[in-house]
DNA sequence: CTGAAAGCGCTTACAG
DNA sequence: CTGAAAGCGCTTACAG
């Protein structure tokens, strides 16, 4: 007992004798003594460990999971937590396997980017805390983190409007995701408040993926032959775009020469191209890192501390990073050429 | 005892009457049964946890990392186990946190481009098995993974010389460190292979980041100006050669047209740039998995299993991925223009 | 100031 | 076939 004390600087009432401390202390050193860490959870009922549950899509995780990630890691470092990461092959499939997860192994969970139909919500766990970042729907009892999409790409396009830009195609993601549906609406939104009718030719259903995005940039190119090109593409993230951007080096045409680009997310990816990416960009570090401290509030507070107030849902800005893939629209428009 | 061997279907000797049986699992259907990870840990003295050990560069996790990790996850779910990430800021520093981790909460850690002293190694605990992806120094006693870098490097540069390319600038990693000498010794030995005299104002140091990259390729087109490019430009990795590839379109130069250019690693980045980058592949993901693999062998074998025949350490192979950032040199190089 | 005691939730011999 | 018992390594009241 006496050791456990002065080993963890413990808040128990007990003092120890500085002799008796010493003595122990020294014990400690010679024997290379290590704590358990089961040993330690299972009578804390706290393991230090917080969970990350994401889909890798494709075998691999992405750029977007790195971004938030990194935040994840900084901000549990800081707080002396450990993560571990459980890869899920795909929402609907793998919702069932979320409570085995809370076992005490974790004493929270982040999901990033949950895609949970209302039954797979209802049969979460409720001895362990959640987060979810980008929540398809928002989890009801969870921490939701989102960013204002919707904003994000409206500001997007009236800028590439407010600088020339009028046939802007836009190169969605899945539509009935959340994310896709906002940014179609932050469209369709910049386009009205400038009086461009929607042309529905113009908005390509895709996935937020690089493949994805090369095809349907190809698709919309082979269906245009002869006809003019849009004076700039925006597309669903920054993945796709980088797809675009290849299907539309494969028939010759440059960016922003020929037509300008802009991404959304702005991960590691956007900076890496040439040109570098125009994009709209979420604050993916500071989002993880929130993800985990209001995790560890609500921790905290399931432990029996001071009850936290914690907003149920948090909505993070975007804001428009401006790089080299967008320029000035040229007067007369290069058509589609033949591929 | 009856709970236990039901709810785990073990290789116990005893056998459970089905009557009983039944009643344990309608017992633990109807309560939501969960097993409790930390008590089952410490009895088992096993926590089917892996540690990942990492050290992030300027506070982010890079592609490298990632590409690695994913193969990591991979295998880890395929055997059921967990993973979980420390991260550390430098190794000299954080080589005296790594006995700490090895404390019940994992079984076995995966260090992820150590570089440590023999000194460092030596403090390493011995109780708890590790893999080693990429060390500096082979840890004795670890499992150390590695790819045949100094042949991919050799390869490489062999084949630029094949498609005529004669001057050609190695962008270099930190000098001493492993990864860096292998490939400028493979470099060398290519040019030597050719009959090409090695031209020390052709092999500039820099460091394995983009930033690193384009720094070192500024410096070298800065002092260079009114020179002649050259041919090709070989980068110890893919995010120098990104960084370089930022350089060089800053002062207008294209790439494959005004210079070739190659990187190392074959990380995801190589294929969103534009042009899509020619490097030298690692395997990285088959690299993770196999630790991951190798490592739950010998946590068998500490836990007495059958010893299993492990060789220390395993090469890849590395092998050329032909993309468009190399082309053919032109007969007269473009001149170094001034920025 | 100190230490004997109970308990965290599981597993695995072992004795009936 | 079944269940009482000891033990994994720690923590935290609690009684001296």
């Amino acid at each position: 007992m006496a050791a456990s004390v002065v080993l963890n600087a413990a808040r128990t009432s007990s003092r120890i004798a500085p002799e008796t401390r010493a003595r122990i202390l020294a014990a400690a050193a010679r024997l290379r003594y290590r704590p358990n860490a089961a040993a330690r959870a299972l009578a804390d009922r706290r393991m230090n460990t917080l969970g990350v549950a994401a889909v890798v899509d494709s075998g691999e995780l992405n750029l977007y999971f790195l971004g938030l990630f990194n935040g994840i890691l900084a901000a549990a470092a800081r707080h002396g937590q450990n993560t571990t990461v459980f890869t899920l092959f795909d929402w609907e499939q793998d919702a069932a396997r979320l409570p085995g997860l809370c076992d005490g192994r974790i004493d929270g969970l982040i999901l990033i980017g949950p895609v949970l139909s209302r039954e797979a919500i209802r049969a979460l766990p409720d001895h362990t805390p959640f987060a979810a970042l980008h929540p398809n729907i928002p989890i009801p009892g969870s921490i939701n983190l989102e960013s204002d999409e919707e904003t994000g790409a409206y500001e997007m396009v009236r800028e590439l409007i407010a600088r020339g830009h009028r046939r802007i195609l836009h190169i969605s993601g899945q539509r009935g995701l959340l994310g896709a549906e906002r940014r179609i609406r932050g469209y369709k939104r910049a386009l009205a408040a400038a009086h461009i009718p929607f042309d529905a030719s113009l908005l390509m259903n895709a996935g937020f993926s690089m493949d994805e995005g090369r095809r349907a940039m190809s698709k919309w190119l082979e269906r245009s032959i002869g006809q003019p090109l849009p004076h700039a593409i925006f597309c669903v993230n920054d993945g796709c775009a980088i797809g675009c951007l290849e299907a539309l080096a494969e028939v010759g045409l440059k960016v922003p020469e020929d037509v300008s680009l802009a991404g959304f997310d702005d991960t590691l990816a956007a900076r890496t191209t040439v040109p570098q990416l125009t994009t709209v960009r979420q604050p993916l570090h500071a989002m993880g890192s929130r993800a985990v401290e209001t995790l560890l509030a609500r921790i905290r507070h399931h432990h029996g501390h001071a009850a936290p107030e914690i907003q149920e849902t948090i909505v993070f800005p975007t804001e428009i990073v401006w790089r080299d893939s967008v320029g000035t629209p040229t007067a007369a428009p290069k058509m589609v050429p033949a591929s």
